[in-house]
DNA sequence: CTGTTGCGAGAAAGCGTTTTCTCGGTTCGT
DNA sequence: ACGAACCGAGAAAACGCTTTCTCGCAACAG
């Protein structure tokens, strides 16, 4: 007959009395402290193997002051970057016996706050994806939240590894492309307004501009998904441009099946290019110029990061820097002649 | 000046004495009792205001005996279709309260029981994906997971809802498609051989077999990705069907570009379907036909359905099965004339 | 004016562990 | 042979909270 606790579920206290100890040696035998006599330890071990003792990991936690958990929070789980940012921490992480505890923030920056606030206590650390968040509100939640990774954000807060792509290279070095291309009207089809790595694509594009003069770079209002991508198609053409720069992969996608609608073709009518290389940038048709950005290992990294933090490691390399790497695929061409500005 | 508790962190005691009332009377009004004073009350606030105090979830969780937090086994984080349950599981908890906490077990079906348990304990519930793990290993486990909902795999035990998608009736309604089509010789390229819902569409496709003898259906052997259906395009070439039913979405994308690469056309020289009609699947060339199924929503159910447990409630429908709905894109077309077994 | 009720808040018990403290019983050294 | 060092295991404290128990005090009825 199985003895029962309060709760209902079999706790230490039933097997020290089946092992006729005190609960502390049994708790001493599960830890494998060797202060124990082998001969009450198997006694122990028998009664915890009959009763399918397992250790509640609440009362563990509590006692030890670590959850051996850790929080993410991203603000769009729908969004394959963080699916492959997550992917990668929860694998690591795993390997190390963690296990994440997910927030979505639905791209609603005041919730991204509250969410990380509550992720972090429960768990011993966070890694943090707040694109919207202002910075502001960013240096004001951060010390509250360490030990923390953050990714593509940085911060003046000690201690804070902050893992960023380098979107500013990565849209110069797409740009760069398709000037060689023979591109010399091209258009930025931008992110949400206030996205942090939006910002970035900018200040790459500013500098682009600025060390290639003879090129024009035109700014049209967009977003992060398909959809965004496919409704562009008329702001596009109306641009006149000949090479388009989408936000992302996503929207590159959205923008190539909105063009491909209207008879045009890509690349032979405008070149397109996004920016992260998603699996299935290699399957679209035509195959997607792109810049591939690592970004599952990111997400192992953000893990080791953390990981220096919770154990109190020293850490030299405090965050770290990704260099997007130039994907040309089939989707950008040379330019034909200049186009007109009007409709297809 | 900030007291600080043994952990450092800032604790219901601190805001006890700064208030100058017992931790209990602080509990109380945190936890909105209005049994207390409103003056207290309000001195309570605004200490713990002043300290920023906020009630450490572990020792909350042991206090309650609940976690505010669910748990999913998912067996490969990389898959859509595990993302979108996720995402959908994720977003609904999240309505109400709750967090979710992710465990891959990377396809490997030993894993699949430890993390079961191991999640569970962590957790108020769990959601099960684990399509790999064998019937009786199941059955023997659930009982020590309740409250506990199953995600494509059925059990004989009571008050464990079961989301199913029939996957048998799909499979069946594309190959009706493709007979509709005028295609006589059909392959399916299989999934993971142990996989549960695999094994539902070889059921399907046996009744279909059965109720359509003047249709030939091959079975090839294959995988769940990309690479799965890239790697398969000799024995396609080889069945000599011209209507093949790829295990998913990802497989026929994979197959669908091995064709492309060996110059063949879709549809025109085959046929390709998929299953899941995962985001992508419309952006494909050619678009892919492929029978949908909600599966965000089917996440979403997941947690009305956990949530039923939790409260205890009445659960009238314990579980429920999704139709597919068959969708018609351009992958599929007219079967041209019986091709002969050889490669391209 | 006294006994009863009611109310508000502190004391204390629990939740399930880990870990320090303590102490009885050996063993060893002298 | 007696005290010191030691060792192993139980008792108890701690982790941070919720909740029951309890008790003092005030109000109210008789």
């Amino acid at each position: 007959m199985v003895r029962r606790s309060a709760t209902g579920r079999i706790g230490i206290a039933d097997v020290a009395v089946k092992a006729g100890v005190s609960h502390a040696t049994v708790s001493r035998v599960m830890n494998g402290n060797f202060t124990v006599d082998p001969e009450i330890a198997a006694r122990v071990r028998a009664a915890a193997a009959e009763l399918k003792y397992q250790p509640n990991p609440v009362g563990r936690s509590l006692a030890l002051g670590k959850t051996d958990t850790i929080g993410i929070v991203v603000p769009d789980l729908a969004n394959p970057t963080f699916q492959a940012i997550l992917r990668g921490l929860s694998r690591a992480a795993a390997q190390d016996g963690y296990r994440v505890l997910i927030a979505d923030s639905f791209e609603v920056s005041s919730e991204e706050a509250i969410l990380a606030g509550e992720a972090r206590r429960r768990c011993d650390g966070l890694v943090l994806c707040a694109p919207r968040m202002s910075d502001a509100e960013l240096e004001e939640i951060v010390p509250s939240l360490h030990p923390l990774v953050l990714i593509n954000r940085t911060t003046t807060a000690a201690g804070v590894p902050s893992l960023v792509v380098d979107y500013g290279q990565g849209v110069q070095d797409l740009a760069g492309h398709l000037v060689e291309l023979g591109h010399t009207r091209l258009a930025f089809l931008a992110g949400p307004p206030r996205s942090a790595s939006n910002g970035l694509r900018l200040e790459g594009l500013e500098a682009f501009k600025a060390a290639n003069p003879q090129v024009e770079v035109l700014m049209l209002e967009g977003g992060s998904d398909f959809d965004t991508g496919h409704d562009a198609v008329d702001a596009v053409l109306d641009s006149g441009a000949t090479g388009i720069l989408a936000f992302n992969d996503l929207v590159a996608m959205g923008l190539m099946s909105g063009l491909h609608e209207r008879g045009l073709d890509v690349p032979g009518d405008i070149s397109v290019t996004g920016f992260d290389d998603i699996p299935f940038a290699r399957y679209t048709t035509p195959t997607l110029t792109t810049a591939a950005v690592p970004i599952t290992e990111l997400g192992q990294q953000a893990w080791h990061q953390l990981r220096a933090l919770i154990r109190k490691e020293e850490n030299d390399a405090p965050g770290s820097r990704y260099q997007p790497r130039l994907e040309i695929r089939a989707s950008s061409g040379p330019a034909k002649a200049p186009r007109t500005a009007t409709h297809g």
